[in-house]
DNA sequence: CAGTGGTCTAGACCACCCT
DNA sequence: GGGTGGTCTAGACCACTGG
């Protein structure tokens, strides 16, 4: 199918040689699921007009009529659809394929993933690493007093050697807590960003913002002072839901695109 | 259990009053379905250090006989879990918790969808609309001749009166195709934005990216010139894969949060 | 009321992993 | 081979929607 472009608008769906895709059969003894093999199937009729947006699927025990599955495998065939976004179910109504929607996409950070997982390609560079003693408004966040230290780490990661994302983080110096190594080991070196993660964090909130570059970060980076970058704070609460650590990553925008697709990609 | 907190941490989980969450039994007379109930206590038991980061769930049957559902109802159970990102499953070797990790998350635009789909605080202001007959890149992207028309529209979505984003689009002058008129609805008043969406593409792309506010954007919105703002770019295609439509939004960061929460949280 | 999606069962067989 | 997750069946009953 796919290795058959062919004009396949709404007004050339039917031609001579093109099927119905809802009428073709599945092939139970495929290496491909049912499920699956049916989920394709549906996702192509959307693709070519034959459910248009905003109107609603055949039932669910019809589709497991036509398609002589049960209603579980058809069930599980739509389930797929739903997670792709490309339908939704209304209990007592139908499922219906959904209009496009700008605000229904989200964004992953796999780009930034990809890079730090690969530990071949990709390593650490501290910059400042010790015990803060002065106040600072982190301490309020990690609800602790003005004098008590916290540990403050600044690093750079490079991919290929070159300098790939600026990591500031603040930890709460606890040493009566037994996992304060295991939170030291996440922060500072391979936790948090390679593919075997440490991390003993129980839970935390990321929140993504527009930046400039400072001057240091510029520096940091080799970038352009002022350059549009990305920083992603986080938060992270060890198992006694008490705030451990917080920080920010510095990245630009070219090492970490945020792209979402929406609505039927056949490939 | 959400009432009455208490200090849940690793060392005293197993105080006297404490249940060890996974013998809790479910009760099927409840409105809650038996494998949301037992997807709860399989998180509470995460949560608690039953199930430690990185460690190994029972199987799937195991889970079956000991709560006394089906094997399917189990599996339901895990899988809410897993699309939480909770944990993981591998065939042939079992279901494990996974560690937190940053890169794993990702971010929604709900935020944007509550204000835009609020059509009651809601309103649109057109700043230029009209056919460009010009050259430049939009008609590049679009696959058209540097002469052929392009119908661009500006216009800024107000919340509340108060100017909330700046939209700036381009759309294939096609008075050939059916679907043009949609399109405009779609791209110059209601659709793309609103609960009721009324876009007749098919697919799409969206980019994100950190930007300065330009004198010109910032008259418009209200805001300092030069200030952090999101640059939200799509490209929608038509059902004949064509491009069909660019453009973009500009939206403080303070106006879309982009925040994300991992691991844990049982609230 | 009939039709829809949502939950659930008690099995079965398969694909995969490890020892 | 034994254990794990992955798929699948042929039903059943429930909750919700709309006429």
């Amino acid at each position: 199918m796919k290795s058959n472009p062919k004009k396949a608008g709404l007004s050339s769906t039917f031609g001579t040689e093109s099927t119905i895709v809802s009428e073709r059969k599945i092939n139970k003894n495929s290496r491909l699921p049912a499920y699956a093999q049916m989920a394709d199937l549906l996702r192509e009729g959307i693709s070519q007009g034959e459910h248009p947006p905003g109107g609603r699927l055949p039932s669910e025990s019809a589709l497991a009529r036509t398609h002589e599955v049960s209603n579980m495998t058809a069930r599980q065939a739509i389930s797929v659809l739903e997670e792709e976004g490309l339908v939704h179910r209304v209990q007592g109504k139908g499922t219906f394929v959904r209009k496009i929607n700008v605000t229904a996409s989200s964004f992953s950070l796999e780009s930034l993933s990809d890079v730090l997982s690969d530990r071949e390609h990709t390593s650490v560079q501290v910059i400042k690493a010790g015990v803060k003693k002065e106040p600072g408004m982190e301490k309020e966040v990690l609800g602790l007093e003005p004098n008590q230290p916290v540990i403050k780490i600044e690093r750079i990661i490079l991919y290929n050697d070159e300098p790939f994302t600026l990591h500031v983080s603040y930890t709460r110096f606890d040493p009566k807590s037994p996992t304060v190594e295991a939170m030291l080991d996440t922060v500072l070196l391979t936790g948090l960003m390679f593919q075997e993660e440490y991390s003993n964090f129980k839970k935390g909130t990321l929140r993504l913002l527009p930046a400039n570059l400072t001057e240091r970060e510029a520096h940091y980076l080799k970038m352009a002072v002022g350059e549009n970058v990305f920083k992603l704070e986080h938060l992270f609460f060890d198992f006694n839901d008490r705030p451990a650590a917080l920080g920010w990553f510095i990245v630009g925008h070219e090492k970490m695109p945020l792209i979402s697709k929406i609505g039927v990609w056949n490939d």
